[in-house]
DNA sequence: GTGAAAGCGCTAACAA
DNA sequence: TTGTTAGCGCTTTCAC
């Protein structure tokens, strides 16, 4: 039986410098500062001694002595949910390539709760606040958020926004008009004539561009989209399974629905395969291309984003240097066709 | 044009307390200290200037006063995968269910990895430290790990392992062996007779306590499982995917696949799907229970797992006293028998 | 190249 | 109830 130590400390930047003979400036020099004029002799020292006496260094105290913490902190609303969120995803890959100390925040749905967070990550003083999450058009609390993430940028912290484009801030978009456009395009081609749109919250950014993007799409190829034939409801699978019921019930002809996103795609493409195949099979496509759906069957034809390399704009916007106006990165995806759209006639 | 405020700084307690004229330490029991005996005149006038003011305690600088920062950070290895990872999710949505600040730290996949992400990990001082994911049985760098993990321990932090049974730290395991045997047992009972495992990486402590627990199922059963019908690849999907088309090569009858996670079923399922149905349709099961493929056809029979009350448990053993033995929580999941595996006959 | 010393923003004894 | 006073562990001028 070894002697219990009571009550150990953890080996400070002081116990290093010390063991090693050298000043705790010194010491520090070799082991954070950027590697400046430190005899080499000392420098194996200091290095030796950390090691024997499992130093870490105190990351809150590197924090207050310099002013501002190393690293990416992002903030994402809504919980982690089961298809994966690919932003999280994206960024915690682009910063671990990076060596980026990454922390992740996620806050409540509601918009009260971001702000808060945004508020507690500030505590944190990270070099990088990231946000990503839609976001609401008639958001009362806009201008709270607003403001506490210039506060952040005005005491030298970096602000990007992930999909929450329109505020002032560098923000890193997706072409959701765009894609809307694109699908419509592509699914006319196809030969199908009569859609419906199953969307999430009436106000909500991401699904309402898309949308819209969608509806002009079929404009341009001369089809007009009856409003009855967008359907609203959260913006997740659960919905878009009821929402997808509630269309077929009506005594309407449908041969194509367009999901504002995969998961609401899986919810509609779950319901028809429940509800049993009858004769005219109905084509559906989504938005986003996840990859937890890559297996599903039929597999779906759906947009695909670039999530890595949105997330790397990200991490490149927010790491350079600030620039006077706030920058807003367009990122393209693009309609990929599968099964689940097969070709009329 | 207003003029540009050239270099803000944030707000601190000491201008809180100046603007509402009273002293820091005042300041500091009414924003953050417990609610303890402040007049509620000074109180409010402190709240008033720090809401004014803008102010966010700088939590790093609290970490370094108090000595420890609050919150749990979850070291995850590997990257958060496509199959949302549900150990992750399960602490997010429990951690901030209690409120606690989460800070995700992923790991790299090499095993040294882990040993730098704890130290790297120990740097914030979190109260609670918790480590998810598989372990190898052969895993020259334990000794490493433990070291650091104990020195953590020493310095009055917390930690608990997911999975990682077999260490000397609380911990939270899955009953692994049990599910396996109790899978075993149903897929008899259904009626299977020619059995095939497509398991990962053999010295993966999780697989291979699956495998094992199948394999003793099978031979409580009175059935031996010839040593070539368990496949070993990658823990992941594509892996099983490949080593599928391999088992499904050989001239051997297979009426059966158990696979050791979800993801490796799933990728059981795209081969067999790919390849078209051929008559002797062949079952799958698998391990998890991942809400991520409730979706996919034909329905997955798993042994679920209660993800959610697991992190619960892990939270409340970090967060409890510290007891003088590590604690082991073992989780017990039960099979759920879905589409994939139908009654035989 | 190296060390002394002054902070960084906050907390917590201890007095008053 | 409140203020004074030391720190917490680290960085960083500024001399030497």
């Amino acid at each position: 039986m070894a002697e219990e130590p009571p009550l150990a400390r953890a080996a400070r930047l002081a116990d290093v410098a010390e063991l090693a003979g050298v000043s705790p400036a010194t010491a520090s020099r070799v082991l954070n500062g950027g590697h400046r004029g430190v005899r080499e002799a000392n420098r194996q020292r200091v290095l030796d001694a950390a090691k024997q006496l499992g130093y870490t260094a105190n990351l809150a105290a590197q924090t207050v002595a310099r002013g501002r913490g190393r690293g990416v902190t992002l903030l994402a609303s809504g919980m982690p949910d089961d298809y994966a969120n690919p932003v999280t995803a994206g960024v915690v890959a682009a910063a671990q390539r990076r060596g980026l100390p990454f922390t992740l925040i996620s806050a409540g749905t509601e918009p009260a709760d971001l702000v808060e967070a945004v508020n507690m990550a500030r505590g944190n003083r990270p070099e990088l606040l990231m946000l990503a999450g839609g976001r609401m058009a008639d958001d009362a609390t806009i201008p709270d958020l607003v403001d506490a993430l210039q506060r952040y940028e005005d005491e030298g912290g970096r602000v990007v926004l992930i999909t929450q484009k329109g505020l002032p801030f560098d923000t890193v978009a997706y072409a959701n008009r765009q894609g809307g456009r694109d699908m419509a395009a592509t699914l006319v081609e196809l030969g199908y004539r009569d859609f419906a749109v199953i969307s999430g919250l009436k106000h909500g950014l991401t699904q309402r561009e898309r949308t819209e993007g969608f509806i002009d799409g079929l404009a341009a190829a001369g089809i007009t989209l009856p409003a009855d034939r967008v359907l609203i409801g959260q913006f997740d699978r659960d919905a878009a399974y009821a929402l997808t019921g509630e269309l077929l019930r009506r005594p309407i002809e449908v041969d194509a629905i367009f999901a504002v996103n995969d998961a609401m795609a899986l919810g509609v493409l779950t319901f028809l395969r429940d509800r049993g195949e009858t004769a005219p099979r109905i084509a559906v496509a989504g938005f986003d291309d996840i990859k937890a759906l890559r297996d599903v069957t039929p597999a779906l034809t759906t947009v695909h984003l670039p999530w890595e390399s949105a997330a790397d704009e990200a991490l490149r916007m927010g790491l350079g240097p600030r620039s006077p106006e706030p920058q807003v990165s367009v990122i393209e995806g693009h309609v990929v066709v599968r099964e689940s759209t097969p070709p009329l006639r």
